[in-house]
DNA sequence: ATTGAAATTAACTTTGTGTAAACTTTTTAT
DNA sequence: ATAAAAAGTTTACACAAAGTTAATTTCAAT
C-alpha cells in the first residue's frame, strides 16, 4: 500500500461539471484527471491507470456505458472502481450501467457533497481505505498527509514502511491482518521479502510507539488495538 | 460447505413496499425477512444476522439512520451490508446515511429492477472477499475478522485451532458434528492426528469460555448450544 | 562519490501452540 | 455387576512461529 493519494479520472463533456467535481475531489485530497469524451477517457485511463473512473453516460464519441464495457473487458481495469453520472430519471441507463460492470451511479444534477460521500463510501466498501484520512484511535492519531503519528500530542517519527504498516493495521482496528494481506498491501504483490521482514518492522513500530498497540495472533497475523 | 442463499432483512413501515421488495428479492433467490419499524428491525437483525439489511430512513420508533448506527456499533454488524431507502430529494439524509456507515442508498420511489441491480452489485463487490460472518448466539459473539470471542462483552482469547473449532461448531448451533467432520474441516483431510486431540482442544475451549456451551454427544460427536 | 538513514536478511533465541501419551472418569452394552 | 468403549484430564515436550539483534544491502539526499 502506498499511502499516496488516490487518482480519479472524470469524463464529461460539460466543462462546468468537470470543474466542479475536480475542485471538490481535489479539496478532499484526490489527484484528479479529466477527459471530455469517451475516447479520451479510454486513452487517459490507459495512461494513468486511476483508482476510480467517473463516467458521464451521455458523451460524444463513446457513451459512458461503452467506455465501461471496453475497459472492463481488459484485465487491468477489472478491479478499477467506476461510477456513472446519469440523468435523474433515466432508469434504464442506471440498470445498463450497473450491468455493464459499474460499481455505482450518481444522479444529475450533481451535488458535490453527495458525490464525495459516495466516492468515500465506495473506497471504504472495497477495503481500499478512503483517501488520506487521519485515523484517530484513543489518543493515537495517524495522519497520512503529514506522515505523522502522535500519541497524546507527542510526535512519533516512523519510517515509510513502518508508517504504511501502522496505517494499514490502524485502518481497521481490531481486525486481524494475515501476513499475506500485509505483504500484498504494504509491499505489493510482486515483491518477495524474507520471512522475518514484517516482524522486524513490527518491532520497530512497537519500540517507537512505546505502548503495545499491535497484538500478535499466533499463526494468523497482527491486529491494532489499544 | 453448503451454498446457502443470502439472507436479506427489509425494514419499512409501508406494507406495499415490503411486499414488492420481498417478492422481487425472493424471485432472485434471496431469503427475505421483514420488519415494520426501527425497533423490530434491530430485534430481527439480532435474531437472524442477515447478510444485507435494507432500511427505510423514515420509520416509526427509530429512523433507519438510528438503526444503522446502533447496529454498526456492535461487533456482529460491523461487516453487514446496509442499504438505505431515501426520499429522492432528501440530500442531507443521503449524506447522513453514508456517514452513519451505510454501504449504499436507493432513492424512492423504488424501481424493483434498480434495487435488484444494486443489491447484486453490492454482493458482487463484497462476495469475492469470502471473509466469514460474525456468529452471535445469545450473548456469545464469535468474530472471525477480529479473531475474537466475546461473552457479554468480555473478550476470550482462543488459539488458532481452538478458534477454528469453536467457529465450526457455532456455525450451526445445535447441530452435532461428527469427529470425522471436525477433523476434515479443522485439520484438513490429509492430516492425521491422534484420538484425543479433539478432546484436548474442546477442553481448552470449555476452560477459556468458562461456560459449557459445547455438549458431548457420546459415540457421535459434539454440538454447540447455550 | 559520499554519507546516513531505511529496509532487508541472516542467525540465533524465545515463546507458546498443538499433539501425544498415560491415566481417570463416565457411559453403554451385556 | 462387569467389562468394554468412549470421552475427560493432566502433563510434558517438540516444533513451528514470532521475537530479537546485528550485519548487510539498498536508497535517497547532497
Amino acid at each position: 500500500m502506498e499511502v499516496k493519494s488516490k487518482q480519479v479520472l472524470i469524463a464529461d463533456d460539460e466543462p462546468d461539471i468537470l470543474e466542479i467535481i475536480s475542485y471538490n475531489l481535489e479539496k478532499e485530497g484526490y489527484k484528479v484527471f479529466t477527459a471530455k469524451d469517451g475516447n479520451e477517457a479510454i486513452e487517459k485511463a490507459r495512461q494513468i491507470n486511476p483508482d476510480l473512473i467517473i463516467l458521464d453516460i451521455m458523451m460524444p464519441k463513446k457513451t459512458g456505458v461503452e467506455v465501461c464495457k471496453i475497459l472492463r473487458s481488459q484485465p487491468a481495469f477489472e478491479e478499477t472502481l467506476i461510477i456513472f453520472l446519469t440523468a435523474m430519471s433515466d432508469e434504464s441507463s442506471q440498470i445498463k450501467g450497473l450491468e455493464s460492470g459499474a460499481d455505482d451511479y450518481v444522479n444529475k444534477p450533481i451535488s458535490p457533497k453527495v458525490l464525495i460521500s459516495r466516492v468515500n463510501a465506495l473506497f471504504r466498501r472495497v477495503g481500499n481505505k478512503e483517501n488520506g484520512k487521519t485515523i484517530t484511535i484513543g489518543d493515537i492519531s495517524i495522519d497520512p498527509v503529514k506522515f505523522l503519528v502522535t500519541i497524546n500530542g507527542n510526535e512519533v517519527v516512523l519510517a515509510k514502511k513502518e508508517f504504511e504498516l501502522t496505517y494499514l493495521l490502524a485502518s481497521r482496528p481490531g481486525r486481524v491482518f494475515l501476513r499475506n494481506e500485509i505483504l500484498s498491501q504494504v509491499w505489493g504483490n510482486e515483491v518477495i521479502v524474507g520471512d522475518r521482514t514484517i516482524d522486524v518492522h513490527i518491532r520497530k513500530i512497537r519500540q517507537k510507539m512505546g505502548l503495545d498497540c499491535i497484538t500478535t495472533v499466533k499463526g494468523v497475523g497482527y491486529k491494532f488495538e489499544i
